[in-house]
DNA sequence: AAGTCGGGGAG
DNA sequence: CTCCCAGACTT
């Protein structure tokens, strides 16, 4: 059995809110970030969550546990059946842990169910069977970091604490605009204190649930609906129209670099020589310049194909290429002119083209810059 | 700073 | 198929 709270909230935090309400109007003095939002939120958003009634401050913490990196769809009825099973803070702490993770299973991440009972456990150590209102307090629980901390105070509580999770990210990154990927620590610092900032002075259990409401249902991560948006009139990402470039998705793997050896033929009638590529892998079929993974293996077919100097080649600019799994770097070297030796003959692979017949050939884009460039 | 955990939904 | 989702934790 617990009294109460053990954090007050401060005299000038609650003499702003005071006065918030009593000018009827729960938005007056907040940014007009907080302000819109809020008045969308009372419209629009979402009043029917299972974890809002009742709101607890056990059934808070349990939806966002569940809900971390977990769609409301998908959390929605393994919550209804997890506190029907353990609909206290004291049951799940008395309960196995093959009870809880049975609970859980076909949720994924397990380790959240782990730390649930884990913290469950320790707030009847510690905290008289209660969470603790307090967010250094909470975030020492496992399990529980600083966004999940903030956002049970808020919505348990009203207390005032900053939420950043992805939905906030992705509607915080558009709104000012900012580019880098979230993810990144210097990124991460700018967003939140941009959420510190709009901050409301009341209404924070609706506030924190409003910009969760408004990035999951509006400004989704792909085709949002700006046009019901009410923060596009001041949303940067919506004025620039960089609306689809943000937030800065996370950066793939970096690609391995690959280098390739070109070897840039032409006869006395500037003919190129070209050769087909094989059947599959990169390029399959297509006509292209003969090619070595390295300078030796370029010297070597030059030698056995060639009449004339490998070391006469005039080594050109390398080209870089990017594919989806690689980056290639080739390097081209020219020759001009030369011959091919008398047992190399024209075939279906590795042919003489005029200038004029490059056009109609299936050509690689990188290869038919250069040869073209002449 | 990057890797790990996971099932599910969207494109 | 890939990428991302109401992240936290470990290396």
């Amino acid at each position: 059995m617990k009294p109460r709270a053990t954090k007050p909230r401060s005299s000038k935090t609650a003499a702003v809110a005071a006065a918030s309400k009593t000018a009827n109007s729960a938005n007056a003095g907040d940014d007009a970030y907080a302000s819109r939002l809020l008045a969308w939120f009372d419209v629009s958003g979402r009043h029917d969550l299972p974890w809002q009634h009742p709101r607890t401050p056990y059934r808070v913490w349990l939806s966002e546990i569940m809900l971390q990196q977990t769609q409301v769809k998908t959390a929605a009825p393994f919550f209804e059946r997890f506190v029907e099973t353990l609909p206290t803070l004291p049951s799940l702490a008395a309960a196995s842990l093959d009870t809880v993770l049975g609970l859980w299973s076909g949720l994924g991440y397990y380790a959240r169910a782990r730390n649930l009972h884990a913290t469950a456990k320790l707030c009847v150590e510690r905290h008289g069977g209660d969470l603790p209102r307090d967010i250094d307090a909470l975030t020492a629980l496992p399990g529980i970091g600083r966004s999940t901390a903030a956002a049970i105070l808020a919505q348990a509580w009203d207390d005032r604490h900053a939420i950043l999770d992805g939905n906030v990210k992705r509607v915080l990154s558009r709104y000012h605009g900012i580019a880098g990927y979230p993810g990144l620590p210097a990124i991460e610092r700018r967003l939140w204190a941009l959420a510190e900032s709009h901050l409301p002075h009341a209404r924070m259990t609706d506030y924190t649930q409003a910009q969760m409401d408004l990035g999951a249902t509006l400004c989704t991560r792909s085709d949002p609906s700006c046009i019901l948006c009410p923060l596009q009139h001041d949303c940067v990402a919506r004025i620039e129209g960089r609306v689809a470039e943000l937030p800065t998705p996370k950066p793939g793997k970096v690609a391995p670099q690959r280098h390739a050896q070109v070897l840039w033929l032409l006869d006395r009638n500037n003919r190129v020589l070209l050769q087909r590529r094989p059947p599959a892998g990169i390029w399959a079929s297509l006509w292209t310049l003969p090619q070595s993974d390295d300078e030796d293996g370029a010297a070597q077919w030059f030698a056995a194909h060639v009449n004339g100097e490998f070391g006469d080649g005039e080594e050109l600019a390398p080209i870089a290429h990017a594919f989806s799994h690689y980056k290639l770097e080739l390097q081209p070297r020219r020759w001009r002119p030369v011959a091919l030796r008398d047992s190399v003959r024209d075939n279906d692979d590795l042919r003489w083209f005029e200038r004029a017949e490059l056009a109609a050939l299936g050509i690689p884009a990188p290869i038919r810059k250069l040869i073209e460039s002449l």
